[in-house]
DNA sequence: GCGAAATGGTTGATAATGTCAACCATGTTT
DNA sequence: AAACATGGTTGACATTATCAACCATTTCGC
């Protein structure tokens, strides 16, 4: 198995997603990279949420994660609280700017989808998203 | 559109592959890294083969692949001669002891690709690599 | 209840991936 | 023949990523 390959198409796909996103990164002139959008979209649909719970959905190393946070944090879109349940822990939530870039995202991201997904139908997509989640999973379980 | 998501899902495929890829790496003790594992399979599937045809076909800067072709040209993985049709240009080969590591990695890549592929049926991987395909073509052609 | 072990998060160091700009030699176009 | 484009290289820098060591806190075992 090679490239061109199932796994050539997927990693090709991967990246020029990447690159569609921090291209609308550029245009917005925000100071913050593709990485910086996925944690906020991890944090902004789901609460509550902690730095942990990232490290476990990403499968990342917590260090990552922290500096990730720590950009966002420093730039007043993502804000931290105490954990009343885990004094080592604090809970992330999406500022209001934060909440309005998510929002433009919104726009921007259903653009890039209906773009990317044309001459595909919903069985197709459901299918291709299942069968992803599905290799993942089974990667997992080595 | 949002993690988890149709993309959630494939970023997180694309890490977990590139992970699997960098343990087996490290586990065959090679001095390389996944891209270069991955220029190597390019270079190997297709022949003649210059420095920009893989630039082309992994969609990269230039400067990116040809320092990953400096590094395996000093490991005696890959070689370079002459473009008769092109003073500027090299083609590019694998060296035997590339085309050695080249096997290995192929025996490893078909464990791989047989966990990763449990319980999906041939129908299906066709279907999520044509779609993958479609995505990638939709979105170059932006 | 106490000590050991584990955990959540931070920081330093380093590796892998990736792009931009400037440059040189060569090829193509006008 | 000059201007423009191209293939490849190098310097600089950005993004992504992990490992190890550390500290404070929580959990576990006795």
């Amino acid at each position: 198995m090679s490239d061109p390959s199932l796994l050539g198409s997927l990693f090709r796909l991967a990246h020029s997603l990447k690159r569609q996103t921090h291209q609308q990164i550029e245009q917005m002139d925000l100071a913050i990279a593709p990485m910086h959008v996925r944690v906020m979209k991890i944090i902004d649909g789901s609460a509550p949420c902690t730095a942990n719970d990232v490290v476990q959905f990403l499968n990342r190393d917590k260090a990552q994660v922290t500096r990730l946070l720590k950009t966002l944090i420093e730039q007043d879109l993502l804000q931290r609280e105490p954990n009343p349940n885990d004094k080592r822990s604090q809970l992330l939530t999406v500022t209001e700017s934060g909440a309005a870039l998510m929002q433009r995202m919104a726009v921007v991201d259903a653009t890039t989808y209906q773009t990317m997904t044309k001459g595909l139908s919903a069985d197709e997509l459901d299918a291709f998203h299942r069968i992803a989640d599905q290799m993942a999973q089974n990667l997992a379980e080595r």
